[in-house]
DNA sequence: CAAATAGTGTCTATCAGACATTATATC
DNA sequence: GATATAATGTCTGATAGACACTATTTG
């Protein structure tokens, strides 16, 4: 307990370092995918790795987070689903704190989860190591080719990531994280179909989507980017909780 | 990043103390209750806190949070909704890391979430501190009175474990956690309706406990301990997500 | 024209909520 | 008997899922 500190000498403590990890989502192309960056140095070098980094002494936990984010992808950060131009949702995912998962030293990760449209390039950051979108299907174990481990636990940390994400667009709007500033119904659909891996009715879904309150909120113009009639093109709503939620098939 | 680390030195970052915090709810004669411990020293001396502690040097995170709750009430923490005897669910709930959150050095929390049944004692811990069950309408600003705030940002992390309480026995079998190996329909409904403060029909409500699989499993004795007609006793079922989900009224 | 996507309508089985009724204990 | 709680049944409105159909674009 906390009490007790004087019973120990502060610096009797080994030291914890403290990290950020990232798992940022994004849907390009109808498949789900992470941002991956290579290790240039042991351990683990080769690998691929979620982006992340230390926790500055003066320097909240979502404020490293948020930093690390503009430094990876150029991306501002908000708490909140909506109309940031060109911002990602972020929020705190889990903390991983095994003794033994950094072999240099105890490090604690305070891993995020954030979720961004497609992005331009996936231009690497500051650093010149290389970056790149993986396909989440193929890191978790689904495909038939797991793909080569991640370094470090972050193997363990995207599929919470994951399965986060999956859960977390059923009860609230954050597929619209996955959107840019304006969307069609269409494209919303593919966000879920993408995270879910599953194949929805296009009419039940916009009966759906259309009726949840709050959800979505018309712009008043339309696109063909589609192909097809024009879609009516949406902003995210003001809601946070959808009521009713999207129900994932199957489940 | 952590492949950065080589740019800095690694004694030249100030040593984060990594702690656990428990937020250990219960339910005593039909209300919501949590644990809270009287801070002895300085800072916050005499206020009201959440149990936890330092995590050791070769501990992790869950095993941390688990020794602290068996010091604090003498329970042992499994995982698993269940059959514990005398355990209770124990889940990570958030980290904390403001800066100045404790404002005698960094201090990363990782604040974790213990369930448990009724206890027989609420005895203080290996210390000699006070500890009480308290009321978590009274703590959290649901009455006119709002009580005395708790110390350091354990307030906040009181709020955020009982809004993962009440959202998560909503869709997992999770209240069973507040009951004794073996309970009654009426004793579970009485958990849902002192977790979310409001009142249940106890016969739709029996209707649908009942008919979610896997939920509940007859024990094949009944109990007169809620007078009137024996009522069945039940177990908790291997479930741990439930379909369909119990719903919030009003929600 | 065909083909693609957008959007609306209809039907049905299921379910949540309201509420009646019967069963079995204690006082 | 009165009263408490347990357990089952009935009715109704809402809705998820399946699927028919129309609308409007491009090729």
């Amino acid at each position: 307990m906390i009490v007790a500190m004087s019973r120990y000498d502060r610096s009797a403590f080994p030291p914890f370092a403290v990290t950020v990890d990232l798992v940022v989502l994004t849907v390009r192309e109808h498949a789900l995918c992470a941002l991956l960056v290579r290790r240039g140095e042991p351990p683990f070098q080769g690998y691929w790795a979620l982006p992340g980094g230390f926790v500055r002494p003066d320097e909240g936990l979502a404020e490293a987070a948020s930093r690390e984010l503009a430094e990876e992808t150029g991306l501002r950060a908000h708490s909140t689903p909506g109309q940031g131009s060109a911002g990602a949702h972020l929020e705190q995912l889990a903390t991983y704190g095994h003794p033994q998962r950094d072999p240099r030293m105890r490090v604690v990760s305070v891993a995020h989860l954030a979720l961004a449209p497609d992005l331009p390039t996936p231009r690497p950051g500051g650093d010149a190591r290389s970056a790149r979108w993986a396909l989440v299907a193929e890191l978790i174990g689904q495909g038939p080719d797991a793909g080569v481990p991640l370094a470090f636990d972050h193997g363990g940390i995207l599929a919470d990531g994951v399965e986060r994400a999956r859960s977390k667009i059923e009860y609230s709007s954050l597929a619209t994280a996955f959107c840019p500033p304006e969307f069609t119904v269409g494209e919303l659909r593919q966000v879920y179909e993408a995270v879910w891996g599953v194949a929805l009715d296009p009419r039940n879904f916009h009966r759906k989507v259309t009726g949840t309150p709050g959800f979505l909120v018309p712009s008043g113009s339309t696109t063909t980017r589609q192909g097809g009639r024009p879609a009516q093109l949406f902003k995210a709503g003001g809601a946070t909780v959808l009521n009713p939620p999207m129900l994932r098939p199957e489940s």
